[in-house]
DNA sequence: ACGACTTGGTTCAAGTTTGAAACAAAACTA
DNA sequence: TAGTTTTGTTTCAAACTTGAACCAAGTCGT
């Protein structure tokens, strides 16, 4: 199978794509480290949970709504609650489990810290985005997040390589590399 | 100033990009890391040099173009380096300077690899997308990226707080976290 | 029950990233 | 030209991430 490269106008979205989310994220990074003293991934950690009932969530269910492995959850959680911003419990229905709770503390760290976050978002996206490109966007990643989750209905068959390590496609490249 | 707080439109929106842009990430990291020994980063500043004249570039050039930190770039290199597929060079012109040069080895990497690179990304992400959604993410990115680079035409007045680590937005807030 | 598998979570070592501090070589400046 | 500032880059310690290995505690089939 040829390699099917980008074509030019995928070339130039792919590009920007790439540099304003690493642009991006940095800043918003820089900023929450500064107001907060956390990193982006530690802050959503806590919105998610000020969002879930009880305030509560087990590990599991919250690196799965984090988009993180287990393994990464553990670690964070261990610094917030160094800090006093989660609580760990133990689940009551399965002994295995534990929860992570977020803490008074917590939950004050986030309402003092919210609306600088709020206004750095505004301030590098939506601010620059019309009311259009904001339902593109939505449309756009809505659309690439489930293609990356589980389940894919519009592909060919819950058949997706990519998620299970694929072995790498041979064919000669004197093309572009679309970095 | 009281709170701007993004609409149920930006949300969604927003959550949608946190998501797929942390999915999509992770994909190509492991993908990359299988195949290339290396994590997207790394393969980008290889296709970076080989994209140079000469195949070579100062460390500051390669670090703006990869959107990273010299000091980002100074581990990358030393890494890339030790594997054989990047070569220091001290700069002719600035005895403070040095250059990265891509070697054939690292040349010769990227070219067994990029297929398969350009394959996930064409099916996480492009084969999704119809061709009006490819134009609409180069125009929504390439002005979020230049809002964050350097100058910016159309903003206030060359003074971007967020890039120069704001004092937090003090303000109330009952309201969502954003995440 | 019993053993075999699955699930929830943590741990460990190795790799990566960060920001500040340190240096050295330019480039100004008086 | 000496002194100061800027620029290019590395270094260091501390924080973070990764994937594989591990340990329970559930679940299932018999």
């Amino acid at each position: 199978m040829t390699t099917r490269w980008l074509t030019p106008e995928e070339q130039r979205a792919w590009r920007a794509y790439l540099a304003a989310t690493h642009l991006l994220e940095d800043a918003i990074d820089r900023q929450l480290q500064q107001d907060a003293g956390m990193p982006h991934l530690y802050y959503s950690i806590l919105a998610n949970l000020s969002e879930s009932p009880e305030r509560r969530l087990r590990m599991t269910d919250l690196a799965e709504r984090s988009k993180i492995t287990r393994s990464r959850l553990t670690y964070a959680v261990a610094r917030l609650e160094k800090d006093g911003l989660v609580r760990r419990e133990d689940c009551r229905w399965d002994k295995r489990g534990s929860v992570a709770a977020l803490t008074d503390e917590g939950m004050a760290v986030l309402e003092r810290t919210a609306p600088g976050h709020v206004e750095t978002v505004r301030g590098l996206l939506f601010d620059r985005l019309s009311p259009e490109q904001v339902a593109q966007l939505e449309e756009i990643f809505t659309g690439v997040a489930r293609g990356l989750q589980g389940e894919d209905p519009g592909c060919p068959s819950g058949d997706v390589p990519w998620l299970r390590r694929s072995a790498p496609t041979p064919g000669s490249a004197p093309d572009p590399p679309c970095s």
